[in-house]
DNA sequence: CGACTTGGTTCGGAATCCGAACTCACCTAT
DNA sequence: ATAGGTGAGTTCGGATTCCGAACCAAGTCG
């Protein structure tokens, strides 16, 4: 366990949990569709010691949900939960910075709103003034975040 | 280096820059307004060479500049560049899930609008059709993230 | 001068990671 | 029924990487 960082912070726990060199790729490629041990493990040429054991403790908190889907050879699916699924804009947010800043020549992947085919943006917004605004445009409460 | 994983994902890019247990957790200490080495050390309980080490690394991907403030003791700063700036999505996202899921009893760190003061959402917006939408919505073109 | 601060670097030992080989339960072909 | 194959792991060294403690250098203060 990481002994607690003196700093009781939601970033670090959520670190804690998707915080290493593979989890974030393995939820990725859940989110691509991956569902199976094998899937995740073709796709992201990780070692496969390392692979159960990220897929175990994703399941341990309650990021997938482990089930069985075929009886009579036993297997078992990793299924992303609620909780898992509301990582997308934490992926999203990467994935387009990933884009900006890094981009490595080829055409990356592009989000796209589904109902109307143009291209996805992401933006805070306030419910009250109901407008969206940018990161300089945010202020932090107690613990002191502040972009 | 990590082995190109066959798969030209602005994700991976991004984790390979941001990708280990101590650099987001070095972002939101720059985002808190940590500038110099010691400031880092202080907050975050990372061994020195570590942190030199991430450092570095960061300055040399552009995400901090490395900057002198200080001529006769020579003292630098690190500041977030506009793309270390660009970051503060992903670690909003990543600091409200935590927040919602990870809930470590206290209150977390709320953010809010600077200009009312009321708290902040993080959502997916078209401007074509002018709307918010959730990850169900999202499609994507080539490669294949698929929330 | 000698103590102290800042920003590191140099060490081993400890934890992690990884590839390759092995296991185990089951299915399919002969 | 035996042989071979597959999917999902586990076990095993060896190679990385991490980390704590100690050391270093430049500058400043008393």
């Amino acid at each position: 366990m990481v002994e607690a960082a003196a700093d009781s912070c939601s970033i670090q726990a959520s670190l804690d949990v998707l915080g290493d060199r593979w989890t974030m790729l393995i939820l990725r490629e859940a989110f691509r569709g991956s569902r199976r041990f094998g899937e995740f493990h073709d796709h992201l040429d990780i070692a496969k010691p390392v692979l159960t054991d990220r897929l175990k403790r994703l399941v341990e908190h309650g990021v997938f949900s482990k089930q069985l889907y075929c009886e009579r050879p036993p297997r078992h699916e990793y299924r992303l939960t609620e909780m898992g699924m509301a990582l997308s804009p934490a992926l999203v947010a990467l994935m387009r910075w990933g884009d900006r800043y890094l981009a490595s020549g080829d055409a990356p992947t592009v989000l796209v709103h589904d109902a109307c085919g143009h291209p996805l943006d992401q933006q805070f917004v306030c419910w009250e003034c109901d407008l969206t605004f940018t990161p300089h445009e945010i202020d932090s409460r107690p613990g002191g975040f502040r972009p």
